[in-house]
DNA sequence: CCCATTTTATTTCCCTGTCAACAAAAAGTT
DNA sequence: AACTTTTTGTTGACAGGGAAATAAAATGGG
């Protein structure tokens, strides 16, 4: 086990893009990922996540697999590899976190609570106001 | 002076992309804009405003001028045909706001005086750490 | 079982915006 | 004034991601 600070553990993502980190730690994080799945949790389309797993293979962080019952679908898994890069992501997070952790102590309970309401209720009126006409929000 | 209804407003912006749209709105609101104003008011690199106002003059939407003390700079102002989609475009905020006005309402001083200073408090931590080191946020 | 429909992944084309190199003008320095 | 440096705008190469067309597999209905 090697320990990285903050500064190395950045240094050694510089080598990847933000969505390719991101990518990765979907596939870390999902069970049996393919690529409709990624597709909805990283909020783009198929084709883009066709193209950056196909990045992602030639790159050697992951790989993709089948299932002996389904001839259509492909899952992905990380390799060695590409574990390696999610713990520093994660680990890197973590760091982040704490170094935040000053400001985001100092909200109340109630004060947390009335921003989730507010960004429960204006949701829910989007959602509404969608459904209700056209697709536009703003 | 014609009165549309919203999704009139929104059809006649259809053919409009929003960075389009955007560049007009900072058009109309600086004044004496040029490439390097807009592309921070934008947030984008004076290369894309470059090429952006160079769409929107083919258009006939946008047309620059000099001074004539100044053989560098480049200004931009809206044409009679800018204008209207400019205003189009406000009114279709203010409709927007009006229609989203309900759940802001039920936001009370406190609770908004709570959520801003969070805000405050978070991008100026953000700011300290940034020059305290690297250039990397998150 | 067979055909139509749906789901899934891939590919091609396109558009947008960044970056870096560049040219021209302005500002600063000596 | 003559120079260096900075500012400003433009361009071309490039990459990322969306949309649509396509292919292949799965699902559903009769």
């Amino acid at each position: 086990m090697i320990w990285l600070n903050k500064s190395q553990m950045e240094e050694s993502l510089k080598g990847f893009k933000p969505s390719e980190v991101h990518c990765i730690e979907s596939i870390g994080k999902n069970i049996d990922p393919n690529v409709t799945k990624l597709a909805e949790s990283l909020y783009m389309t198929r084709g883009a996540i066709s193209k950056l797993t196909k990045k992602l293979i030639e790159k050697g962080l992951i790989e993709s697999y089948q299932r002996s019952d389904n001839k259509k679908e492909i899952y992905f898994r990380l390799t060695e590899q590409g574990k390696v890069i999610y713990k520093v992501h994660e680990e890197l997070h973590k760091a982040f976190q704490e170094r935040d952790k000053v400001v985001f102590e100092q909200v109340t309970d109630e004060e947390f609570d009335s921003m989730l309401r507010f960004v429960e209720n204006y949701s829910r009126h989007l959602d509404a106001e969608i459904k209700k006409q056209g697709l536009t929000v703003h």
